[in-house]
DNA sequence: TAATACTATATTAAATTAGTAGAGTATATT
DNA sequence: AATATACTCTACTAATTTAATATAGTATTA
């Protein structure tokens, strides 16, 4: 399951991006109202995004967030990545996290094959799909 | 990423399928030391499948767990299930935990729709694969 | 220069995870 | 019938993670 921050992260970059267009940096304040989001906890997870260059910010008088690159540029599993880790359902076979089990030797191991073939399949979804795919669609 | 208590599950799961065709019950000590897990917690997992009739177990003087079928008959998506809960990212589009999320609405999220499908590809594999797959090989 | 808005560090309460302790119950041998 | 063996149940605990909150600081622009 998805923690709460990257549902927070998502929601946030869904509203972003279907803001992208106009081209103006948005208030944290305003996605924090926008999404029912904690102000400050939005304010770290934005941040974090930011230093993982998902997005730029300007601060003073016209501050605000946006997307540094078009939506259909950021795929999911890069944003599910940066604020929860591993996609993987084992550590041993993931791609961006990797470490071995404590417990098992991972070259007789019967379980982490397939556990590399499910995380195969959720990544094929994860980086198919972008921040487009998820844009508010304002109606 | 599964728990710890998810990846003991499996593994004393992969063991006792190993030693099904004996048709003896195994002691959980056995198990234990076998697969390196801290026996009381082990316990406490193989009593859980069998509360889910995964395993069956005999006390006293010979008992132990065994298998309750065929390992080719359990999916590895019911054993996640039992001892983690849901495999989808989000509880709302979970198929067998489904819990709606706090601060959206199901019907115009545009994120829920992606993760029916990443949970739909995570699923194709876990419920394909079963015990008969992650077994230990003697060799 | 003052208001605004992002940035950084520290702290905290609640929940979850991983594991331990100990008493209780059933059963097959002796 | 006694007893050792092995599963069962309830309660507890330490460590970690999660989901925040608080406060002070830095940059920018009207």
């Amino acid at each position: 399951m998805l923690s709460q921050k990257a549902k927070y992260a998502l929601q946030a970059l869904a509203y972003l991006s279907s803001k992208y267009a106009d081209g103006d940096a948005i208030l944290i304040q305003t996605i924090a109202k926008e999404k029912s989001i904690p102000t400050k906890f939005l304010e770290a997870i934005l941040l974090q995004l930011k230093k993982h260059t998902i997005l730029t910010s300007y601060r003073g008088r016209t501050g605000g967030y946006k997307l540094t690159n078009k939506p259909n540029k950021t795929n999911l599993a890069t944003i599910i990545r940066i604020i929860d880790g591993p996609i993987a359902m084992l550590s041993c076979v993931s791609l961006n996290f990797f470490k071995p089990c404590d417990n098992c030797v991972y070259e007789t191991c019967c379980i982490n094959p397939i556990m590399a073939e499910a995380r195969d399949a959720t990544l094929k979804v994860l980086e198919k799909r972008t921040l487009a795919d998820i844009m508010d669609k304002n109606n």
